[in-house]
DNA sequence: CCATGCGTTCGCCTATACGGAACAGACTGT
DNA sequence: ACAGTCTGTTCCGTATAGGCGAACGCATGG
């Protein structure tokens, strides 16, 4: 709609871990616009804060961001239920934990339990951003969402391998989310990572609308072993996080649909 | 500059810890601009990925916010190096200790290691956004700034009381900011919050300006005892991390400074 | 059943932001 | 020392994009 608006989404976009710094001239031959535009834009984030002047002239993200992100992350009511659940899972079994949303066609992490045994995974925090088409979370959340919504996502996205195991067309990535929706949970068997395996179950609301995904992450050794129990604790832990948002349960759920 | 962003600064400032949750009608009544306005504004930062709507049609913070966050904490270079120096204090008090920086007006801790005693300072975290003329670093990032700078702030965010203590008018902030400016350091006794005190000082990068102020965080009855000794050893945490940025120290400073 | 609130849509009109060109300063390699 | 080429910044006319008010559909509630 606001086109002005649009670009600053753009512009904030190209400011990553890899180039966190970027010049007046740079943005504008990366947005197609002339110096002017640029300038003017940036000029006016600054002001309001979202990014910051270097002494060079150029421009790096601002912290008024981070003051935003603190409000998020203290008023999100289902963040802080699946945390207890996740607090119970690391005291089981030691291993990392993460909770994830689908938002604009981006997994991000919003909280994360680091586990607690000497080689346990580590690569990750919260703001992350992650691969839907092949992390435990994102499948989960991408099962659960119209699947032209999907292709969507994946047209924008992009497919790239990142080890052998990694889903790379959208023919294959169907099934897996269809399979994914029918069982309830998603794995990643080396998808993203090698040495590493996730297992991930939806978080409902009372609307039984899937609004998170939560995972437990474990170096592929000893995933072998535990797998099966892994995938029920995962389970057990958002059936128990769903319920206390006001989720019936899918039977419940099924049900009262029906009869609407 | 570009009305339109400006607005977008002014929409999300909306979006507090107390209330994070608005309708398109509130928000125009808040900003004084017409509901179609208003919509066309939110419609579009939902897009953006910086709001989100609601099923009953009202918007929050979005999870892009933190996406963004996480790029602005793992690119910052002097945050890791006050890190080192954060966590040398924390082993050798057990107290918890803070990491600001001011920013269009607002103080906001962009790191904090919490302390290991029992009792301990625990009220705050990482993106918390802080009164700027009591807290110990506030002070400290103030008194570097040009007074009308500092005028132009309290206007903007006022100068309330949280206790006894708090300093309330602009004649005794301007004393305390020269006292601070001519020792280095800032003390936070009960201003913000009974029971705590505060010792900061600033963090300065290879050009001598300060970009940060690191504090320690303190109980009442245990700051009275070994009030001097954190002092020492939050300057010389402080001096540390400078002189890793490259700060060639006040009078090597200074005399660079003579000769330009 | 009307009154009042909400979020949303439509289209006119003008204020506004776009974009080219020109400017000032900092490097760089002759 | 000096042209050449990068920066970031300023200016100003024009056309387009966004502000605005009115009308819409839908709840809710007295």
């Amino acid at each position: 709609m606001l086109g002005t608006v649009q670009k600053v989404g753009e512009v904030l976009e190209l400011f990553t871990r890899e180039h966190p710094e970027w010049g007046v001239s740079e943005v504008a031959k990366a947005l197609g616009i002339p110096k002017s535009s640029a300038h003017a834009l940036l000029a006016t984030l600054v002001q309001i804060g979202f990014l910051k002047r270097t002494r060079e002239g150029r421009y790096r993200l601002g912290w008024r961001i981070l003051a935003l992100s603190q409000v998020l992350l203290s008023t999100s009511s289902w963040r802080m239920e699946a945390r207890r659940a996740m607090e119970e899972l690391v005291a089981r079994f030691g291993e990392t934990t993460h909770l994830a949303v689908l938002e604009c066609g981006r997994v991000v992490y919003v909280e994360k339990l680091e586990g607690t045994r000497a080689v346990r995974v580590v690569n990750t925090g919260v703001g992350v951003e992650l691969p839907a088409h092949c992390s435990a979370v994102g499948k989960v959340l991408l099962a659960f969402r119209p699947w032209e919504e999907v292709e969507r996502i994946m047209a924008e996205r992009g497919m790239p391998a990142f080890t052998p195991n990694t889903i790379t067309t959208l023919d294959e990535l169907r099934t897996e989310l269809q399979a994914v929706r029918e069982r309830g949970y998603a794995y990643d068997i080396e998808e993203v990572v090698p040495e590493l395996c996730c297992v991930a179950a939806p978080i409902r609301d009372h609307t039984g609308e899937v609004v998170a995904a939560l995972s437990l992450s474990v170096p592929f050794y000893r995933f072998q072993q535990l797998k099966e129990e892994y995938r029920r604790s995962v389970l057990e832990a958002t059936r128990q996080v769903s319920e206390r948002l006001g989720y019936m349960g899918e039977e419940a759920w099924t049900r009262s649909r029906w009869r609407s």
